[in-house]
DNA sequence: CAATGATTTTACAAATCTGATACAAGTCAG
DNA sequence: CTGACTTGTATCAGATTTGTAAAATCATTG
C-alpha cells in the first residue's frame, strides 16, 4: 500500500509519515503543489493524503488533477469549514479530517476509505440480486431491475460498507456531494426504493436514530 | 504519554507539571490561548488540561478548536459552575475538575480520561454477548438485540469502565450531556432495559448510594 | 416543445423512543 | 426493627424518527 503525503509543514508530514510507516503502509512526501504533481506522476499510489492549504498549487487545484486517475484522496485541512467538506467531496475527494487530528484517528479514516474504495468487487451477490459495478446493470432473479443514479450510487455505498452502520449524514453527503440537513424525506424515498425494487427491506436496516446498515453475511 | 498544560496561573502550571512528570507524563505548557494553539498543533497530544479562564483565546473556542482532534480534554475550571461543566461536555470535553484541587485526584481523573477514551475495541464480548460498534449490532446467544441509542451509548460508557464504579452523575452526564438532577428514575430505567435485554442482570452491578459498575472478568 | 423519467418536496401515518410518574422493593444507620 | 432514603419496575403520553404515497419540480431526450 502506497500513500503520498502532501503537506507542506514538515513537522506533521514526518508526523503522519511515521504513523503510516509503523502501520505498514509505504510513503512518499511532497512538500508542496508542484513537487506533488510530479510525485504523484512518476509512480501509482494507493491513497493520497492531502493538506488543502499549499505552496505554488492550490490543494484544489491538485484535486483536480488528481481526480481523473481515481486514486482515494482524504482531504487534510486546516480548520473544520463545513464548506471545504463539501466542496471536497464535490470534487471527488472521499474523505475529509481537520488538523489538528488524532493519528488514531487519522489510521481509522485511511481504513475506511481504503475499504470503501477498495475496487468494489465488480460482482456482488446477495439474495437474487446481482449488481454488476463495470455495466451498472442490476438483476434479480435473472429479470433485470433498472436502478436510477441516486439509487445505483446508494446501493453502492451501502455495499462497500456492508455490515457497517452508515450515518444519514455520511450516506447523504457522500451520495449527493451536499450538506445534509435532514429536513425532507430525500434520502428515505431512495432506501424505499432499492429496498423494494431488490426485496431487499429485510437486508436494508434502519438504524434507529443513526442510518442504515446492508446487512450480509460475511464471506 | 503526552500531556499538553493550558493553564495562565504559572503556579498551579508548575505544580500539575511536576506531579504529571513525577507520574511518569511528558508535559508541555501554553500560558495563554494563543501558545495553546500554535503547541497544540506542533506536535500530537494525549490529553490537554483546560483552563477555561484564558487571556487571549477563550477556553471554549480552544475546547472547540481542539475536539475536532478528538483528543481527551479535561477542563479545569475556577469554581463548580455547573453549567460549564455541562457546556464543556456538550462541546467535547470528557472531564472536569474544579480548582482548587487535589493532585491524587487530578492523577486519578487522568487516569481514568485515558482509559475511558482509549480507542474502544470494536468488539466486546461477554456472557453471550457481542457488542459491535461499527456495526451497531448486539447479539445474545447469536439472536439480534435491538438497543436504543441511549441504551447503547450508556452500554459503552459502562464497558469502556468495567470494573469501576461510576457515579450516577457521570452516567447521566456523559450521556445525556446535561445536567443531572437526579429526581427521575430516567437513568435507572435505562440501566434496567439493558440488563433485560441482555440478561446482564449480574453483570451490572448496582452500586448503592454511588452508581453502577459493570462487573467483567479481567481478560 | 412535449414527454418521459428522475428527483425532491410535502404531508401525513406508523413506528419507536424517551422520560415522567407512581409505587414497590431494597438497603442502611441507628 | 424502624424509618429514611435509595433503587427497581411498570406504564403511558408526548416527542422524535422513519416510512409511504402522491404531487411538484427538474432534467433529458427525441
Amino acid at each position: 500500500m502506497n500513500i503520498l503525503i502532501i503537506e507542506d509543514d514538515r513537522t506533521i508530514s514526518a508526523l503522519m509519515g511515521r504513523t503510516l510507516t509503523g502501520a505498514g503502509y509505504e510513503c512518499g512526501f511532497a512538500y508542496d503543489g508542484e513537487e506533488a504533481e510530479e510525485l504523484f506522476d512518476s509512480h501509482p499510489w494507493d491513497l493520497v493524503l492531502l493538506d488543502l492549504m499549499l505552496p505554488k498549487v492550490s490543494g484544489y487545484d491538485l484535486l483536480e488533477y488528481i481526480a481523473p486517475s481515481k486514486t482515494p484522496v482524504i482531504i487534510i485541512s486546516a480548520m473544520g469549514q463545513v464548506n471545504d467538506r463539501i466542496r471536497g467531496l464535490k470534487m471527488g475527494a472521499d474523505d475529509y479530517i481537520c488538523k489538528p487530528f488524532q493519528v488514531a484517528e487519522l489510521l481509522a479514516r485511511i481504513e475506511a476509505v481504503i475499504r470503501r474504495t477498495a475496487p468494489a468487487e465488480d460482482v456482488f451477490e446477495y439474495k437474487g440480486v446481482v449488481v454488476n459495478n463495470t455495466s451498472r446493470t442490476v438483476t434479480k432473479d435473472g429479470e433485470e431491475v433498472s436502478l436510477t443514479v441516486k439509487e445505483f450510487d446508494l446501493l453502492n455505498m451501502l455495499i462497500n460498507n456492508r455490515n457497517v452502520a452508515l450515518s444519514r449524514r455520511q450516506l447523504y453527503e457522500y451520495v449527493w456531494k451536499e450538506e445534509y440537513f435532514g429536513e425532507t424525506r430525500t434520502l428515505d424515498n431512495h432506501i424505499k426504493r432499492i429496498r423494494q425494487k431488490l426485496g431487499y427491506e429485510d437486508v436494508i436496516k434502519t438504524v434507529f436514530g443513526i442510518g442504515y446498515r446492508m446487512e450480509v453475511p460475511e464471506a
